[in-house]
DNA sequence: GGAATAATGGACCATTTGGTCCGTTATTTG
DNA sequence: CAAATAACGGACCAAATGGTCCATTATTCC
């Protein structure tokens, strides 16, 4: 790779494309229940394959946690203009889900919030955070800059971990549409 | 035990003991993260003895979620008289925890619900939906008989989920507090 | 004390775990 | 084709896992 003299074999495998293969796994199983074994069924790559790409589990982890959160942010459920309740849907449908899992990764992870690799816990704290400070905007913009924007964003942010907790037992899709458009009422009616 | 001609060695534990030493360390790591040898150290009975009392470490798990409902529900917080939105605030601020644990061992587990023994999810599906009903008949007594009570009650629900899950980011309790007062305005207020 | 009873302690086991290591194989350029 | 490169396959390891088993010890009643 340094040289042009001579090209070894190229990569079969991206690194993209295994995080892709191991998001649900995590997400499904979390970090601690999540064997080394199923990521290499998950991504058909072999053990030593993943640590010459990733430094442990861990750091496959966070990783993974980190591309989640990009490709999340890049469908921008809370950017698009006009800012407003429509974007606030758009985020609660999140918990929809996505890589065929249900629910979102990051909220299924809270519950190891304390075992999980101090990098892991950084970026979960800072995307919550970052989703709270969008909500404000977007309630700003729907509401005008009111004094309980910061309130309800919050409270917007814990029913969304409710819901994306709920969709672990299984209900289906209607049921939870339903709920998101009751709260949906209960906060723009106040 | 079977005869009285002649009596052996009582219990030095109780069961009730040992699930109230286990549930602390199921509650804060769940099932497939806890080891036998953590059971062992926090309930101070060695694996012989909890293998005797108990059929595996599953099963160990189901009887601490088990006395987990019982004592939650012999508590009371949604059936005190005479019901209302007292009754409903009371069943929020269990999110504060109890054996010397943070938000809820049930919500907590809702994360593994798939995996977990077939027992165990059948107790904890019963349970929402006991709280449901209950949180139902509060609504009706303070609210009157409204179609949106069961609706409402969803909500309630999943707000619960939702703060018990954030419990695990250790915020102080100041600002839950705040949480619960800010969503228990905005449910009355409609 | 002695017999009956049953829990305790800990040795033991097969399996699985995360992780390392290296010889083999597939690709590339010249 | 030859040399260089680098990923692949899989053997291998120590530690930890859930679970079994039984000799020892503690307690009870007569």
């Amino acid at each position: 790779m340094t040289d042009n003299v001579a090209m070894g074999r190229r990569k079969l495998f991206t690194r993209e494309h295994v995080l892709d293969k191991a998001i649900p796994v995590f997400w499904k199983h979390g970090l601690a229940e999540t064997s080394v074994q199923d990521l290499e069924q998950a991504t058909g790559v072999r053990k030593s394959g993943l640590y010459t790409e990733f430094k442990d589990k861990e750091d496959l982890f966070v990783e993974s946690l980190r591309r989640y959160f990009d490709v999340l942010m890049a469908r921008g459920h809370l950017t698009k203009q006009p800012l407003g309740w429509t974007n606030v849907e758009s985020f609660l449908k999140v918990c929809y889900g996505s890589w065929g899992q249900k629910g979102c990764f990051s909220v299924n992870s809270m519950r190891e919030f304390g075992d999980l690799p101090p990098k892991a816990r950084q970026i979960m704290v800072a995307s919550v955070m970052k989703a709270h400070q969008l909500l404000i905007d977007n309630l700003a913009a729907a509401r005008g800059s009111r004094d309980d924007n910061d309130s309800l964003a919050g409270l917007i942010v814990t029913f969304f971990s409710g819901i994306c907790l709920e969709q672990n037992l299984g209900p289906d899709r209607a049921r939870i549409t339903k709920k998101i458009d009751a709260f949906m009422r209960l906060i723009r009616a106040i």
